[in-house]
RNA sequence: GCCGGAGUGGUGAAACUGGUAGACGCAGGGGACUCAAAAUCCCCCGGACCUCUGGUCCGUGUCGGUUCAAAUCCGACCUCCGGCACCA
């Protein structure tokens, strides 16, 4: 039987599609907006299958709200700098901008050939002047505004890629990309204040409404934001004192000694006093070289060493010892914290190895404190802690925060987990920083008018390892006169973390030629928020939250009307193969462009659609791609074989009353298929459960238009042209060429994708019968076809009267009849 | 340790606010067509049992609970996956 040729007719509409410009946006629609925003790839080179599931479901996506009639904002760019282009450009020993440039072309023929597409009028490169110039432009005003800094700061440092990574990009001790063990190095380097936006960007968080709940809870977390109390310790015998930050200052009574990071500037001045001085200099380098080593991440200790010193407890007046431990971190808080051993388990574990004195001062109301066993962390009334005793902890925290102030030794205060992001880089590929050094001006901005400051494209530029940029070898590009006083100065040779292209870039896509601005305020204002973002979840952290505070400073200059760029996001799963990622490294990609040859981009869109739901991983399995190209051969045979009656030009009204049985079954399984399918795609993308509904809908038919001949015309012919209509149009965002050629070879002369998709007539949603489950004892005993809409009453009489269920019954008497109508009769008998 | 998410046939998965568990596929078994194969079409397909054109019982990670009725709700636990991890 014949097959549909699906390599012909693939190539015929990807040129039609590319030619008509399908999906090219008129800003001036009165159409209602939607923009359908994908995370833009970092254009790595080829793509396997489990890449393509991304760019599939955003297509999909786009087709489908077309069709639902918005006026659609599909753009695609490139995440086109960063250290993979020039670690794999190295390796190849071609530049950066060649590899890349490269890649997205053949990325770009890969969209094509999945019939996935974009308005590519609008594409952005974010290594290009044209672009990175905006990114200049944004950090200058974030410098401006006081929020782009320069810090010594000990920073993580990875000795392979031989540069400086955020936080964020160091896993477990290790560098995100070749896994190497990160070093700590004091440099200095530029900073976002970030921190200046944490409020925002945590209360915000409630406002997201559609994005996925486990995604802003990463986001909490990352943020942690702690109310608490800064207070002062004197240090006796001095005249300096420790500041340490608490969430407990209920507990003061209970601080029976003091911690500081070995990091801390006092250990190296209280060591200097102490007659050991010596071992505790040894101890301290030991701990800073555990912690830089990452030994001190992987097994936690409660070691420490005593300082010699005494702190004054502002409360008790009592003279209590200072400690140095690594368990106390330099980077959060003030890297000192008062111990409070009854009521932390770390300082309890840490009283106990040093014999330390443990002063209980909560005590729980039902007694149920942990002591002496362990620290009990919880609430409960205030003890052997002065005019405070009596008190409920949760109150005792505000009184003893109100004393502090009061006395002028402490202060009400907020922590953060979340760093202040640390942006620059010791690389030649990324956007440079448009800064200067001047010997006598300082560090100076370039001026606006003066960018881009172009990335110089001849350049040695391996990484060197001590510290500095590829950049700061070429001469050219590192002198320029100050902007300021017109001297002989340096420029920055350092480059921006990738993730500040990345935080803009949905801005640019709605005016991407513009010279004279980075963005269009009215259009960015018309169109934003993006109305749906689709991308994977490990940007659940880093790239959503650098995005969301950069639109907040954006919204805080005036510069965009709105403070949240995304307002629904949908975070799609990973493509599995035996059990694990599918990735090159793995050895286990399967190639989209061998199994398109075989059996075309349709079937390979309808497989990863149908194989589960979008937002959990799959599991590829080449056995169920065949099922899939077997069920759109089926459909296409079936047009083949009825082209006659399917024909768009035989139409006409279908009168239901003088529809046959068959035929109305027919035409109400279409109704319901509509439904379902809209309401599936609708929801949650749930692609896999509309595919089944399709199935369903095209077994029926098949099953319909063998059991007679149909002629054009016909009722029959004209419940199977509308069954067919809809099926083809609501397969469209899945199959898309697919439903093309069909759509044409139906007599139309436009685009599917310019149709509406079909409508369900609610009265006909619902079959015409059902199969009525009489339950006796919430067992089924018997099943009877009843009308639908059938009332509850007669339901009743029906299940009663079921010559089974009297049998079954004999003499005893129902106790309660349940009825659920157009479902089940429960009957119950004791 | 803390915070999320998930456990359903041989397998991918369905099951809307509690109401017929396993839709729709894949794999497998049997049959039709064919010299044969491919393709296509038809039938069967969770388990155990019985007096087998039918019927009974069990079955959604485990154990309890609520309910006429639980994959779904509640409690405790087990396993797997993801995030954070000495954050004061």
């Amino acid at each position: 039987m014949s097959k549909y040729p699906h390599g012909e007719i693939e190539k015929k509409w990807q040129a039609i599609w590319a030619e008509t410009g399908l999906f090219r946006l008129d800003t001036r629609s009165a159409r209602p907006k939607y923009y359908c925003l994908m995370m833009f790839p970092y254009p790595s080179g080829e793509l396997h299958v489990g890449h393509g599931r991304n760019y599939i479901i955003g297509d999909a996506l786009a087709r489908f709200k077309k069709m639902e009639g918005y006026e659609l904002l599909a753009p695609m760019g490139w995440d086109a700098f960063g250290l993979p282009a020039e670690n794999a450009a190295i390796q190849h020993d071609i530049h950066p901008a060649k590899w890349t440039r490269d890649n997205i072309a053949k990325m770009k023929r890969q969209f094509i050939d999945w019939g996935v597409v974009y308005d590519w009028t609008r594409e952005v490169t974010s290594c290009q002047p044209e672009y990175y110039k905006w990114t200049q432009w944004l950090f200058l005003r974030l410098y401006h505004a006081g929020l782009a800094y320069r810090k010594a700061a000990s920073v993580n440092w990875c000795p392979s890629c031989k540069t400086v990574l955020a936080n964020e990009q160091v896993i477990d001790g290790q560098c995100e990309r070749c896994c190497t063990p990160i070093e700590e190095r004091y440099l200095e380097q530029w900073f976002l204040k970030i921190t200046e936006f944490a409020d925002k960007l945590l209360e915000e968080l409630d406002g997201l409404k559609e994005w996925p709940e486990r995604v802003i809870t990463m986001q909490r977390n990352w943020i942690d934001r702690s109310f608490g109390v800064q207070m002062e310790f004197r240090i006796k015998g001095t005249d300096r004192s420790l500041q340490c930050f608490t969430t407990r200052p209920d507990t003061i009574y209970g601080a029976t000694f003091m911690v500081v990071s070995p990091e801390h500037p006092e250990v190296a001045r209280l060591a200097a006093r102490s007659p050991r001085q010596k071992e505790i200099r040894r101890a301290v380098d030991q701990f800073i070289a555990d912690k830089r080593s990452g030994k001190a991440r992987t097994e936690p200790s409660k070691e420490g060493l005593f300082l010699d010193a005494y702190a004054e407890n502002p409360m008790t007046g009592e003279d209590i010892p200072i400690y140095v431990a690594p368990y106390v971190l330099m980077e959060y808080g003030t890297g000192a914290i008062m111990a409070v051993p009854a009521h932390d388990q770390r300082d309890f574990e840490f009283a106990q190895r040093y014999h330390l004195q443990i002063r209980e001062v909560i005590r729980p109301a039902d007694g149920s404190s942990t002591l002496p066993q362990a620290a009990y962390v919880g609430e409960g009334l205030i003890v052997n802690s002065g005019p405070f005793n009596g008190l409920d902890s949760r109150d005792a925290i505000q009184s003893v925060a109100s004393e502090f102030e009061a006395r002028g030794i402490g202060r009400r205060t907020v922590n953060y987990r979340l760093r202040d992001w640390l942006v620059s880089r010791q690389r030649y590929w990324g956007a440079p920083i448009p800064m200067v050094h001047c010997p006598s001006c300082g560090v100076v901005p370039v001026d606006e008018k003066d960018l881009p400051v172009l990335l110089p494209e001849v350049v040695d530029f391996r990484p060197r390892g001590d510290g500095k940029s590829p950049l700061a070898t070429n001469e050219k590009f590192r002198s320029v006169a100050c902007p300021k006083c017109g001297g002989p100065a340096e420029r920055d040779t350092d480059t921006m973390d990738t993730f500040v292209d990345s935080s803009w870039y949905f801005l640019r896509y709605l005016s991407p030629h513009a010279d004279e601005k980075p963005f269009d305020g009215e259009l960015v204002n018309r169109w934003l928020p993006v109305d749906q973002y689709v991308g994977g979840v490990e940007h659940a952290i880093l790239h959503l939250l650098y995005a969301r505070f950069i639109v907040k400073f954006l919204h805080a200059q005036g510069l965009v009307g709105f403070s949240e760029p995304f307002a629904r996001l949908f975070t799609q799963g990973m493509v599995c193969k035996d059990g694990v990622k599918m990735s090159k490294s793995k050895g286990n990609v399967v190639s989209p462009d061998t199994l398109i040859s075989r059996l075309g981009a349709d079937t390979m869109r309808l497989y990863i659609l149908f194989s589960g739901p979008p937002e959990r991983d799959i599991e590829w399995n080449d056995e169920s791609v065949e099922g899939c190209h077997r069920f759109l051969n089926r459909v296409w045979r079936l047009f083949c074989e009825h082209n006659d009656v399917i024909d768009q030009s035989v139409t006409g009204a279908i009168k239901y009353d003088t529809l046959s049985e068959s035929e109305r079954v027919l035409f109400r399984k279409t109704h319901w298929t509509i439904d379902r399918m809209l309401a599936d795609i609708a929801d949650n993308f749930h692609f896999n459960t509309a595919i089944s509904a399709a199935m369903e809908l095209s077994n029926t038919m098949t099953s319909f238009a063998e059991t007679a001949a149909i002629a054009p015309g016909s009722n029959a012919g004209k419940t199977l042209r509308f069954a067919f209509d809809a099926l083809i149009r609501l397969l469209a965002p899945m199959t898309p060429h697919f439903s093309e050629e069909l759509w044409r070879r139906m007599g139309h002369t436009g685009s599917i994708f310019d149709e509406r998709m079909p409508q369900p007539d609610a009265c006909y949603v619902t079959r015409e019968t059902f199969d009525l489950v009489i339950q006796i004892n919430s067992k089924i005993r018997a099943r009877v076809c009843v009308p639908a809409g059938t009332a509850a009453e007669d339901l009743r009489q029906i299940a009663l009267s079921n010559q089974r269920v009297k049998e079954l019954l004999a003499d005893k008497h129902p106790q309660q009849v349940i009825v659920i109508p157009d479902k089940l009769v429960n009957i119950v008998v004791r």
